[in-house]
DNA sequence: TCTGGGGTCCTAGGACCC
DNA sequence: TCTGGGGTCCTAGGACCC
């Protein structure tokens, strides 16, 4: 409908939305525990009840004002505004100066969220859900720049009547304009940027504001001087790229409102992961393996659930001060098995059986959603399945191959031969159906006394080990 | 500011293939 | 037996986002 264009390109302008939703976990907690509201309130993750580890998911403005901030440690915002239920038995405290503590309950907000999504998908035709609490929407084909406010306010009152949460609406002609834009009157902020607009309006903005730049990049660019989103915009992009790559380009053209992406739907996820953090950093193997361990039947589950398989399943180990390690391994083809989730994860940990660990996750990738049917186990019947073809953007099965021998022969050769109802490990470098690798491991029969080693879909489980 | 949990994308080097 | 170029896959780390 709008023959409007970007300046400087072909690209036709886009009407773009980025809903917001204000402080949602508060919003949530406020809206099934009324009483709360206008109290200063803190959702904080990683800890339960009376406990002081974790971190804040969420602030209230109220809360805000005592200094607490998204990501704070617990501990920290406990000092600057103590638990309301203790400030009334303490003759220290002041219950004017406490707060209200609640931990997190996503499935609660999940649903919340739903709510919310379903009245977004209706006033739009494309809609990209980021987060729980935040999408954006392309009204181009609804929406005239002159009917913009009135359309934002009529969604945001809707919201806010149906839902009883708040939230905050940005509009401009790119995305990371729009999503600048909610962000600039929150709480229940609306902006509207227009086309040809987007340069001034990022212009004295910290460059931070701008997407994709976050605490290291904003500190470099500061020795560069460049502090303003309008200094980034007017940067030289050849320092730019030498400094950071493309992504220096990219951060660039945001900042000057030249970003061409479309809003596209989320599709599926990249990888499934679970991590813990211990209380205080634990050295104990032992107890470092139960944590992965329950980790990994957490993913497996996750995966399970989704009806997705994996192919590559992985580790990630902090060590103090905030060391982040990661270890992964790829198999031969995808699996769903949760016990082999379990060995590789602990093999992959022996590396670090010795160290100080204060946080372990459990992973897993290259991710495969085409399940169930026979006929998508990588042509496990020798046909050359023409679904996963278009799936995967062109490639082959045949053109899959690894030494000479493609995957599908791999896939073939894992037939589930199965010694003493144990889960089989093939070790496919030598051809051998082995249990080797899973030897010296705390394995499934030493555990539960389970039985359940079948796999549902009656795919086998792959293995690599050397 | 001693830091929770779930993700995404990019880069760089090495292995391996033709 | 030391010499090319192009390409893919894999791993590990880093930065970023909410």
């Amino acid at each position: 409908m709008d023959a409007a264009r970007l300046p400087g390109t072909s690209q036709p302008a886009q009407v773009v939305a980025h809903v917001d939703m204000d402080c949602f976990y508060a919003a949530c907690e406020r809206r099934r525990e009324p009483a709360l509201e206008g109290e200063p309130l803190v959702v904080g993750m990683g800890y339960e009840g009376g406990e002081t580890h974790g971190a804040v998911a969420t602030a209230s403005y109220e809360a805000r004002e005592f200094g607490v901030e998204s990501a704070m440690a617990i501990s920290e915002a406990l000092e600057r505004l103590p638990r309301k239920v203790e400030a009334v038995d303490d003759p220290d405290l002041s219950v004017e100066e406490a707060g209200h503590y609640r931990s997190v309950d996503l499935d609660y907000y999940e649903a919340v969220a739903g709510e919310v999504k379903e009245i977004i998908r209706d006033a739009a035709d494309v809609v990209r859900e980021v987060s729980i609490d935040e999408a954006y929407l392309d009204v181009t084909e609804t929406v005239a720049w002159d009917d913009a406010e009135a359309w934002a306010a009529d969604l945001k009152a809707t919201i806010e009547s149906e839902v009883d949460v708040a939230a905050s609406v940005g509009l401009a002609p790119t995305l990371s304009a729009a999503k600048v834009a909610s962000d600039r009157e929150k709480p229940d902020g609306l902006v509207v940027v227009r086309p040809g607009e987007v340069r001034e309006f990022f212009a004295d903005l910290p460059v931070e504001e701008v997407h994709g730049v976050g605490p290291v990049t904003a500190r470099e660019l500061a020795g560069l001087g460049i502090e303003t989103a309008g200094d980034l915009a007017d940067a030289d992009p050849g320092t730019l790229d030498d400094r950071f790559g493309e992504r220096g380009r990219e951060i660039r053209r945001y900042a000057r409102g030249e970003d061409t992406r479309a809003v596209t739907p989320k599709g599926d996820p990249k990888s499934l992961s679970r991590e813990s953090a211990f209380t205080e950093a634990v050295d104990d193997p032992a107890e470092k393996r139960r944590k992965v361990e329950t980790l990994a039947a957490a993913v497996a589950d996750r995966a399970h659930r989704k009806e997705v398989r994996y192919q590559t399943i992985g580790i990630k180990v902090v060590e103090p001060p905030y060391e982040i390690h990661t270890r992964a391994r790829s198999l031969p083809g995808p699996v769903a098995d949760a016990d082999l989730v379990e060995s590789v994860a602990l093999d992959l940990l022996s590396e670090f059986a010795d160290a100080a660990v204060r946080k372990v996750g459990v992973r897993v990738s290259n991710l495969d959603f085409s399940a169930g049917e026979q006929a998508s186990l990588t042509g496990f019947e020798g046909d050359d399945s023409a679904t996963e073809t278009q799936a995967e953007g062109g490639r082959t099965p045949d053109e899959r191959t690894e030494n000479g021998r493609t995957r599908r022969d791999a896939a073939v050769a894992s037939s589930p031969e199965t010694s003493d109802g144990q889960i089989s490990l093939t070790d496919f470098e030598r051809g051998e159906a082995g249990t080797e690798g899973a030897d010296g491991e705390p394995s499934g029969e030493t555990t539960e006394g389970d039985a359940d080693t079948t796999q549902s879909d009656g795919q086998a489980s792959l293995g690599d080990f050397e």
